[in-house]
DNA sequence: GCAGAACTAGATAGATCGCTCTAGCGGGTA
DNA sequence: TACCCGCTAGAGCGATCTATCTAGTTCTGC
C-alpha cells in the first residue's frame, strides 16, 4: 500500500539502537526503550533477532561501522590529497557533536570498551570495525606512495586520534579536543608522507 | 589489634569498583558485584557513600584520574625530555595491556562515554580528570619552550592518542595500535618541539 | 565499665532487566 | 472465500537492579 510505512519495523529498531547505543553505552540501554524509541512490539524483536540483544548490538556494529567507513570513502573520494580528505572528515565529526549536543558520536567506541572484557561476540564485531577503518586508510596511504606498514600506523593514528577526540569532546562538552586532534592527524599525514623512504 | 585489616572497607570498595568499571563500564557493573569483589556487606556503602552508586562513581573517578596524572608526572620527571617521557608512557601502558590480558585499561575513557550525555554529576567528574591531565601535560610542554596554545593542542592529542590506543588495542587484543599511537605522539611532540615560534 | 559513635551485616522493597509465551491481525495465494 | 504465514501485540516470567531498613558488632573516650 502507498501508505505503508517507509521504514521497516527490523530498520527502526536498528537505527534506534545505534543512536541509543552511542548515547548510554549496551548496558546502560534497555530493550524496553529500544523499542519505545522504535515505535516497535516486543514480539518484533525477537522474531527479527532471536539472539535477542546480543544479536542486535552485532548487527548494529557492523552496520554503523560500515555506515561511517563509507562516508569516510566519500568524502576522501572527493578531497584531492589524504590529508585534505583527513581534515575534512574531523571537521565534519566537530561539526556533528555540535549538532547533536554532544550526544551522537562513533557508537562503536562506547560499546569497544563495555564489552571488551565481557562479550566476546561484540568484542569482536568491534575490532572487525576497526580493522575495516584501519585496513581503508592503510589503502590511502599506499596509493599516496608510502609503504603498507607505514600506511597501516599511520591509519591506526588517525582512528585512535578520532575516537580520542570523542572521548575528550564529549566530556568536555567542547569541540577544541575534536579540532586540535583533527590539527595533529593532518600533521602527522603531511609529516609520514613527507619523509624519505 | 594487629589482625585489622591493613585496607580500610571504604578503600577496598573504591578500589573494587575502580577496577570493575574500567573492565565493563558504571552501568554493566553492579552494586553486588563490587561488594562481593571488596569483600564487603551492603550496609558498608551507603554508610561510606549515602549518596548510592553515583556518589562512588564520583569518587572512582576522581581517584582513578589523580593515580594515573601522577604516574605520568613520576615518569615524566625520571625521562630526560618531554618526547622520552610519552614514548615510556605509551610503553607502560601497552605492558599493562598484556599483562591483565586486555582488561585493565583507562578507567575514565569507559565511563565517560557512557555518561557523557545521561549523568551531568559523572561527566563533570571525567571531564575534570581529563582537564587535569591536559593541563599537566601543557604544563610540560611550556617548559620545554612551547607557547601555551601549542603546548594545550599537543597535551590534547597526546591524551587523544592513549585513549584511542586503549579502545583499539582493547578491542584488537593486541598492543599494536598502542604503540602506533605511542609512535605519533612521540613524533608530534618531536615536531612540535622542531617547529619555529 | 559504660555510653555513644562508627561500622558491619543482610533481608527486603520496588522497579527494571532480558526474554518467552500465546494470541491475533492482515495481506498474498489457491 | 479459505487458508497461510509474516509480523504485530503485549502480558508476564524469573532474575537482577539500586536503595532502604533494622539489628547487631566493634571501637573510642570518659
Amino acid at each position: 500500500m502507498a501508505t505503508k510505512e517507509r521504514v521497516s519495523t527490523r530498520d527502526r529498531i536498528v537505527y534506534a539502537s545505534a543512536e541509543l547505543f552511542r548515547r548510554q553505552g549496551y548496558a546502560g540501554t534497555g530493550l524496553k526503550q529500544i523499542l519505545a524509541a522504535a515505535d516497535a512490539p516486543f514480539g518484533s524483536l525477537y522474531h527479527f533477532f532471536p539472539g535477542g540483544k546480543e544479536q542486535l548490538g552485532d548487527e548494529v556494529l557492523r552496520t554503523a561501522g560500515e555506515f561511517f567507513g563509507r562516508l569516510y570513502e566519500t568524502i576522501a573520494d572527493d578531497a584531492p590529497d589524504y590529508a585534505t580528505g583527513v581534515a575534512v572528515f574531523f571537521d565534519g565529526a566537530a561539526q556533528a557533536l555540535i549538532d547533536t549536543d554532544y550526544a551522537d558520536a562513533c557508537p562503536i567506541a562506547t560499546v569497544a570498551l563495555e564489552v571488551a572484557s565481557t562479550n566476546e561476540t561484540l568484542r569482536q564485531a568491534t575490532a572487525d570495525v576497526f580493522e575495516g577503518w584501519i585496513a581503508a586508510g592503510t589503502e590511502r596511504g599506499v596509493e599516496a606512495g608510502l609503504s603498507a606498514p607505514r600506511a597501516r600506523a599511520l591509519a591506526i593514528a588517525i582512528v585512535a586520534l578520532i575516537e580520542g577526540g570523542f572521548v575528550l569532546s564529549r566530556a568536555a562538552r567542547s569541540t577544541e579536543p575534536m579540532k586540535a586532534t583533527g590539527a595533529v592527524a593532518v600533521a602527522a599525514v603531511r609529516a609520514t608522507l613527507a619523509e624519505p623512504g
